[in-house]
DNA sequence: AAGAGCTGCAACCGCCAGACA
DNA sequence: ATGTCTGGCGGTTGCAGCTCT
């Protein structure tokens, strides 16, 4: 014990970096890699400290960062991973191409997180705040565990990742699929290729060189226990989703859930969602899993923004939102109803008798933010189902308060499983 | 126009875990 | 087995710029 601060030398400048600094660190970097961080700054001439110059690269000088906006894509991911991964934020920027952990965390320290308390959303736990009561029959606590588990088995999956990386660091090559290494691996997950050299959390304990230019991260390596649990919990089977509505036939049944951790796979009857998003055909690794009961009529009609608020924008004139039907509009695994503002949000907390799938018109001026994760879990709880047409009376699912939490859970998490599952192959989230 | 209050973000701090001697 | 070094991570702070009154 004992360390000494790494800045508590006398001399070391702190605070706001000078062009001049960033320039001395980038050009020393770019010539020598950073090597050891703490031997950095006397070879780059500068008057900081190691741990002040790896910040400043990793958060700032990294030429492979996008700084800017979030867009409505990332938002949803942030949200969507936050509500699996909690304050892991290294972790949640690995699913973020090109974005930091500090950025990601800053964001939602100063938009999310009151975005979310403001709509009466708990954003530690993700749940509407007066629903802490409904924590205490039996499935709720199956879902608080899963949320417990979810935890659990990312964080392991970090671990797998981990070794795949270092395993892909080892062998030198970047361009070919990787073997699972783990059998906790769903097989339709395949690892795919990626070209993407971003790493916003390295984990090599070699310093010699750049990593961010040399250490290109290991495919995504997609769990689904998650999935399995929540299958059990809720007792319905999982099928891929089929937009066109009662498609497939009963839905896949080739889940294979030998072990209690880690041997699930896929069959081949796994639908991928109408309408691949991006510009390869990798959804084999990409298949989006639905529970049954959910997601009516979602198609992707093309509508896909990559990146962007002004694309998204783009989704509010008068006529493009009669395409996004009330069932929502599957879209890269994630579902788009309509969007609500913030002040139609606000007045709904104010009245919550008032939400109606009119009151989420975009009315031109989309709507920054809100993710169909959220409208959904928001909507659904105050919609009735003749309202928000979320498929309960369609599916013979049960309605009434209690089911109703069920109902939102389930869709909860189909987002984030869907998110996971469509992760883009050169995601290293898992 | 000016001061107060608010917001967003870069940077810092402290803790932790892995590597290594 | 133990202590030290190092990098990574998450929480927090400080300040510049913006908005409001």
């Amino acid at each position: 014990m004992g360390r000494s601060p790494c800045c508590d030398k006398v001399g070391l400048k702190k605070g706001p970096w000078t062009p001049e600094e960033d320039q001395k660190l980038l050009a020393y970097i770019e010539e020598h890699g950073h090597g050891s961080w703490r031997a950095l700054p006397v070879k780059a001439g500068l008057q900081r400290c190691g741990k002040s110059c790896r910040l400043r690269w990793t958060n700032y000088l990294r030429p492979d960062i996008k700084r800017g906006k979030f867009s409505l894509q990332e938002e949803q991911t942030i949200i969507q991973l936050h509500a699996l991964l909690g304050n892991r934020w290294s972790a949640i920027a690995t699913h973020l191409p090109k974005r930091t952990d500090n950025e990601i965390k800053n964001y939602w320290n100063t938009h999310l997180k009151k975005r979310l308390a403001k709509m009466g959303i708990d954003p530690v736990t993700h749940k509407p705040i007066n629903d802490a009561l409904l924590l205490t029959d039996g499935k709720s606590k199956n879902a608080a565990n899963l949320s417990h588990m979810a935890q659990w088995e990312s964080a392991r999956l970090e671990a797998e990742a981990r070794l795949v990386r270092e395993s892909k660091l080892l062998s030198g090559t970047f361009h070919r699929s990787l073997p699972l290494i783990t059998t906790s691996t769903a097989n339709i997950a395949t690892a795919t290729t990626t070209t993407m050299g971003l790493s916003a959390s390295p984990t090599s304990t070699s310093q010699s060189v750049n990593k961010s230019t040399q250490s290109p991260p290991p495919p995504p390596q997609l769990c689904l226990d998650i999935l399995k649990a929540w299958q059990g919990v809720w007792g319905g089977g999982v099928r891929a989703t089929n937009p066109g509505g009662g498609g497939g036939g009963g839905g896949v049944t080739g889940f294979d859930l030998e072990s209690p951790t880690s041997t699930l796979s896929f069959s081949e009857n796994v639908v991928p969602v109408n309408g691949e998003v991006g510009e390869s055909s990798n959804m084999n690794s990409t298949s989006m899993v639905e529970f049954v009961e959910n997601s009516g009529g979602c198609e992707n009609d093309g509508l896909v923004k990559e990146e962007g608020e002004e694309d998204w924008k783009g989704f509010g004139n008068g006529t493009s939102n009669q395409e996004f039907s009330k069932h929502g509009i599957e879209n890269n695994g994630m579902c788009f109803t309509s969007a609500l503002n913030e002040h139609e949000m606000e007045n709904h907390n104010n009245n919550s008798n008032a939400w109606t799938p009119e009151s989420t018109r975009v009315d031109g001026n989309f709507i920054e933010g809100f993710t169909e994760l959220l409208l959904n879990n928001f909507g659904d709880r105050n919609a009735t189902p003749e309202e928000n047409g979320n498929g309960d009376s369609e599916n013979g699912g049960a309605s009434g308060g209690e089911s109703d939490y069920y109902e939102e859970n389930k869709n909860y998490w189909n987002s984030i499983l869907n998110l996971v599952n469509s992760s883009p192959s050169d995601s290293r989230m898992f």
